[in-house]
DNA sequence: CGTCTATTTGAATGTACTCAAAAGCGGTGG
DNA sequence: CCACCGCTTTTGAGTACATTCAAATAGACG
């Protein structure tokens, strides 16, 4: 396993020496998963939250009528876990599953904490890393409220083109809070737009 | 000006000694508003992240064709800024109002960052904060894509009830992405559900 | 008391959903 | 290599949720 990815996207915003780069990937463990395998499923304890080496994984939340709400996605160097649980060690509300052969660099929560301890440097990585998916999810929010489907669907492609390429409709469609059926509908829209 | 209340919110995730704290509250400065005041306008350098002593702010952002969407109400014991433009140093997106005469202490990006290098403690202080705002953030993501305004705004009251008291229908509107015409009309249905 | 804003009401409209069915597409086994 | 299976995407009709606009009513505050 090639640890050069995650520990430049650590290097971005913290400093470490030969020992602590050592003890930080000692908490670390590479688990590997086939398309559709599910990295945590609803119910179960959220003990780990997991680097993206490579692959996509989707989280998602089910609810009571079954409608599925996709939280995030996560690609290669993104963080990815049920935040709300994996704090808490509530049973997670959230599932989430590769949407492509992927494999992940897990830290389990009491290791983390240890980190935090040890190498107090990583409460700053993660600070950061939290106040940057807060502000992400608060644009997400703003987004959500004050833009029609159409201009949502326009601006996840736009910000997240990669991302889109490797995802299916009906993927997309559960992220921005839409049916698949009013995706088409709102893509057929666009395309007739675009023929001018 | 009594300490006493940021004090017991940052204690309740770190320890600090005597010169920690000196240096800490140092670092703070008082800002008092009038209800209808501005903490910030959209387009300003927002270089604050304020501590609500007393009263209540309103976050909003206003979009193109003028609709308001309220991005997040502080009351006392809250911290409140634009995240996103508070950390870049760009130009706010957000204005914050007062809804209510306000009490606030100010500590400047600057002197942050400094807190940060003097006393690392404060790494973990805000990261927890980060936290729980974007787990928070992710929750009213979920929400927003799953439930009718009928629910969101019961879960509202629910969640923030003290909150909701101090609130007018057309804030509250704005918050839940609808507007006060049809949350009119939301609590009308409520009520007559009640009578049963 | 008057003024200003918030709230309610109602009609017409638009945005997005449900349900059902057809068409497209990718993989798998024969 | 083709045929079939399962899943995604498209299409369309009917419906529900939420908006716009306008006007009436109610509250808050100086």
């Amino acid at each position: 396993m090639d640890h050069q990815s995650i520990l430049s996207n650590v290097a971005r915003h913290i400093s470490l020496d030969e020992k602590e780069i050592d003890y930080f990937l000692s908490l670390l463990t590479v688990k590997t998963l086939k398309k559709k395998d599910y990295l945590l499923k609803a119910g179960q304890p959220c003990t780990t939250i997991n680097y993206v080496y490579s692959g996509a994984l989707r989280a998602f939340h089910q609810d009571d009528s079954d409608n599925e709400v996709t939280i995030m996605f996560a690609v290669a160097d993104w963080w990815i876990t049920d935040m709300a649980c994996f704090v808490s060690q509530i049973p997670a509300m959230t599932s989430i599953e590769a949407i492509d052969d992927t494999c992940v660099l897990q830290l389990a929560k009491d290791d983390l904490d240890k980190l935090y301890i040890k190498v107090p440097k990583f409460e700053r990585y993660f600070r950061i890393l939290m106040q940057n998916s807060y502000v992400r999810e608060q644009l997400r929010t703003l987004q959500n409220l004050s833009s029609p489907a159409e201009e949502r669907y326009l601006k996840f492609l736009e910000k997240y083109p990669a991302m889109a390429r490797q995802l299916t409709q009906k993927q997309i469609a559960s992220y921005l809070g839409i049916t698949p059926e009013f995706l088409s509908a709102v893509r057929k829209k666009i395309s007739k737009g675009i023929i001018s």
